[in-house]
DNA sequence: AATGTTTTTATGTGCATACATATTCACCTG
DNA sequence: CAGGTGAATATGTATGCACATAAAAACATT
């Protein structure tokens, strides 16, 4: 029983990891304890501890004080998305980055949008429609409200060059955010902007982005047919 | 200057984040080391450490060795969806959970598949169709391919009662897996499974699984009309 | 049996220290 | 000046120890 030297954390967690996978730990089993998984791998408490709360923090492991830990019995699969600023996202592929500005104004919301960010229905926000293109083809298509109460800067701006997306990031701090992926069928002024036929399914990512209680902005995008956003789990 | 004692790690990250959101340390910005922190603080370097990565990791901050931590420019929002069995999802809604098996046998899958899945074109798999639903409406239209030169047992199951999804959760292991979301029109045999017109636009989740250099399981699940998938981040 | 109290136990965290490692930066050499 | 070399430095991590904390389990009390 020579026990190959797991003296750091990451080779600690591809074992416990090998034993999960192997079934040797099935879902739902609890699992040793770190004293005696430190004693069994020969390095400090600290170390298992380190390896283990990572894959907690990845849902492969339930940890409970006093209770022990024990491998999860459904892991609920974590998918990351990276939400990047889109011309990175267009760059990355390899592609060459675009953006038209469509249209840029004060307006009163709908009462949807109004609503959704908490302001008040008659005060007017700023709104913004732009196309993102790669390659010069219509990649996605943003809708933009600006709450100019929390970002008055951005009344300065025209966005002609830079898109809201990134002027954004780069002016107003946020706290935090909620989104939403779904699907819709194409209008036809859409379907235009984004040269793909009326009523096509299109990707859509919803955001809306707070500063602590206040809303910063809402944006809508949406992607044409054909779009997949992918990732690893 | 009074320092009102950062002696443990969430209080320094909440500390962190506070100066980063008040832009006392503008995204860009060289932020000062663990040591120095450390020492304003009040606490062990190991404490600002495991602060300062735990921000890292969620991707706020960028740290190298030697060039020092600084704060991430364009932070790549992760959003982290939470891929759980359908039944879960759908009862953690409050709603009631309901499962139809459509159809189930061996066949010689399209080229597209066993492509994707890297199994000879003329080696059957089990195909798997079924719908989930919730509150008695179509939920969800599960279409799945199973290799059963890797999960032989799946043969025995005849996925009457209990889903694809779940059986496989339980008694496939897998090391990793490619998820990807996009939108597409619903095909006539599709729209009327899940009671919705044709071509309506359906979010869908496409997911391959491997275990280490073989493939599992595809799947492939239509949600109906409205369908969102959300999160926070 | 129902309820409240104490003990036990596994994880969670902080600290001081030491050493590892990746980079940068300054310096040296041809 | 180009290019290589080595010192300086910030983060990365392992260790041993101590104590905190949550929660189960054992025990006592009514």
């Amino acid at each position: 029983m020579n026990s190959p030297s797991f003296r750091n954390w990451q080779s600690v967690q591809d074992e416990v990891l090998r034993r999960i996978h192997a079934r040797e730990w099935k879902p739902g089993d609890l699992i040793p304890n770190e004293v005696d998984l430190a004693l069994e791998f020969g390095c400090a408490r600290s170390t298992v501890n380190r390896a283990l709360r990572s894959l907690a923090e990845s849902g492969l492991l339930d940890r409970r004080r006093k209770a022990g830990t024990r491998v999860t019995a459904q892991p609920v699969a974590k998918a990351t998305l990276d939400i990047a600023v889109i011309r990175h996202e267009v760059e990355e592929r390899g592609r060459k980055y675009g953006y038209q500005r469509i249209d840029c104004g004060l307006k009163i919301p709908p009462l949807a949008i109004s609503g959704a960010m908490q302001t008040d229905a008659d005060n007017p926000l700023l709104h913004v429609r732009a196309l993102h293109l790669a390659d010069d083809a219509p990649y996605a298509l943003e809708d933009r409200w600006i709450n100019t109460g929390v970002v008055p800067d951005a009344l300065d701006e025209a966005f002609q060059t830079v898109s809201a997306n990134e002027w954004l990031l780069k002016h107003a701090p946020y706290t935090h955010g909620d989104i939403a992926f779904s699907a819709t069928a194409a209008l036809a002024e859409e379907a235009s902007i984004l040269s793909c036929p009326k009523q096509s399914a299109l990707f859509v990512i919803d955001r809306l982005t707070w500063d602590n209680t206040q809303a910063v902005t809402k944006v809508r995008l949406l992607f044409g047919p054909g779009h997949h956003l992918r990732t690893r789990l």
